[in-house]
DNA sequence: TGCAGTTATGCAAGCGCTTGCACTACGCTG
DNA sequence: CAGCGTAGTGCAAGCGCTTGCATAACTGCA
């Protein structure tokens, strides 16, 4: 930087004004600064900077959930996202019980502006203790809690899923309905499960089964669904998750069921998969590109001002028809 | 640091020695400073010490395939490998024709001690400009390319791997077989072609037909293989990557082809999905974690000493075979 | 021409840390 | 007991940058 200003015949100040939006330099000032910047090959330490300004830019980005496809396509729109609006990702990856407290750490040594936890199977815990270490944190795919500290929260609207299920469902005509979810303690099957009890009360229905997978995964439904075609007759299953509902319609074909003609099956996300052929997968669609964009949006504004009670934005999902059900 | 340091009773020398393995402090010193430390609940700035220190322990990890569900499991293998190795993560995605010199300014603003490139799609000349740029890196699932600077690489062997799905092929007897690669310019679609080519010129023979995806889609598996279907006939297909190969299934059943009953199709990567049974798909399969633990050894050595000539890790693939082609 | 009000600039302090150097204290060897 | 090597400590400079403050230069207006 000093050379650039010898360079330049200008201070070091006017270098750093020069790289600085709406700093008070001349544009000759700062025409003679990024001359020199160039034939230099100068470039600004955004790292120092950050030791002056308080800010990194940087964006913690924390996921326990890499053995999900649907999350690659979160991936992708989360760092676009970052990426446009100037902030940097950084990961934190807490699959295979690795330490949450061994990230929240390095996130704080790493001075990330901010932090967006994307799941909805990692320990409320955690969550909290992110405010806690006064990180402005959003919870992406998370429930709102009460707690003492706001915890802002983004996520599809879980509830209003799940009945949605059932409501399409039973307009079917389905009467004996399952239900196949992800993780018992994951907050995003326990709701998907209410909405649907809710649904099936107004036709004074109850789910004629529950079982909860190890993961939101192709195997845990394949497992799972066996179990189900075991223990008792039901002619349909509302799958938390696309991964659970395909590992489903696997178990059913290889008991020889047809899907929808013996059983129907419904799933929820709609990832890239559920459309192919092969599956041809009914499910709930949730709107991730609005949700991720609002994540965004939030957790850097909550930086700029914290915001002193939780904002919880929830995102209505909507059925896509595909033929896993009969028709109407 | 300097309250610490205080109420320990010590300079700041010592409260940073503290934090320093291999540093010369006593025992009793650094006890009452880890004391100090947790009752102030005190924690080292990471990138303040980057600025004496001349490292961030930050690994750039540049990507441009969120579209493919085979980059999760890169994902995950990548960044649980740098953080056991004490490394973060930061992200670039070049999806959707992202900038790439913006990429690299970002990288070097933020000071990244290494950079990973895990792309065959990504122009060589992205790379180049990483290690004019000094930056020590490494591109996975790239080529070698013979250039002035050495450019570190760790890969499949793609043309072995193309020539293993020709002799796959060639021994279960199909005769016409047509290659449906991925984009043209991915150096891995051009060297697993090459493969095919040699296996099958043992043989006298030659590709029925080679034609190019858009991307490594199952939407241009599907228009691909149609196209192929449509202009000729061919026994089988040996598609670049599984994605094309499930999209190419789905378009042969919905001409009304059975696999492998009316055509053999194998596939490339072993990504999760190829196993379910919607797909059974015969593949040929990459060893995905040696590849990424090699590639983080490596960068991580060449960031303690710079190689001067390139160094390239090839790694072998093996078929897995399952039910897409006629049995021995 | 003089003066207030802007706009540009530089100085120097400081962000939170590391580290070369000088120094002290201490245990050994001969 | 002198002399030497070693381990532990603190001082102060410095990593690459920003920014409050003081000052200088310029503008327009009466």
């Amino acid at each position: 930087m000093r050379e650039v200003a010898e360079l330049a015949g200008v201070s070091t100040s006017a270098v750093s004004r020069s790289f600085t939006p709406g700093a008070s330099v001349s544009a000759e000032t700062r025409s003679k600064v990024l001359a020199a910047t160039r034939s230099l090959g100068y470039r600004p330490n955004a790292l120092a900077r950050s030791l002056m300004t308080r800010r990194t830019e940087l964006i913690g980005l924390v996921a326990n959930n890499f053995d999900n496809p649907v999350f690659m396509e979160i991936f992708d729109l989360f760092t676009r996202r970052l990426q446009l609006r100037g902030r940097r990702p950084l990961l934190a990856n807490l699959s295979g019980g690795a330490s949450t407290e061994a990230a929240l750490e390095m996130l704080l040594q790493y001075s990330v502006d901010g932090v967006i936890i994307a799941s909805s199977t990692l320990p409320q815990q955690f969550v909290t203790a992110c405010a806690e270490a006064h990180l402005p944190v959003v919870h992406v795919f998370g429930r709102p809690a009460g707690g003492k500290l706001p915890i802002h929260v983004v996520s599809p609207d879980n509830v209003h899923g799940g009945s949605l299920a059932g409501d399409v469902l039973r307009e079917r005509g389905y009467r004996r309905i399952a239900f196949l979810g992800g993780p018992h303690s994951a907050t995003s099957t326990e709701d998907r499960l209410r909405g649907l009890v809710e649904s099936l009360a107004k036709d004074g229905l109850e789910p004629a089964a529950v079982v909860y997978g190890q993961s939101y995964t192709h195997e845990a439904g394949l497992v799972m669904m066996r179990q189900l075609l075991r223990s008792g007759a039901m002619d349909a299953v509302f799958c938390g998750d696309d991964n659970l509902a395909m590992g489903a319609i696997d178990a059913c074909r290889a008991a020889g069921m047809d899907v929808p003609g013996d059983i129907g099956v419904i799933g929820f996300n709609d990832m890239a998969i559920a459309a192919w052929p092969a599956y041809d997968l009914t499910t709930i669609r949730q709107p991730t590109a609005d949700i991720i964009t609002a994540a965004v949006e939030l957790v850097l504004s909550i930086i700029d001002r914290p915001a002193r009670k939780a904002v919880i934005r929830m995102f209505d999902c909507r059925p896509v028809i595909r033929g896993t059900l009969r028709s109407l």
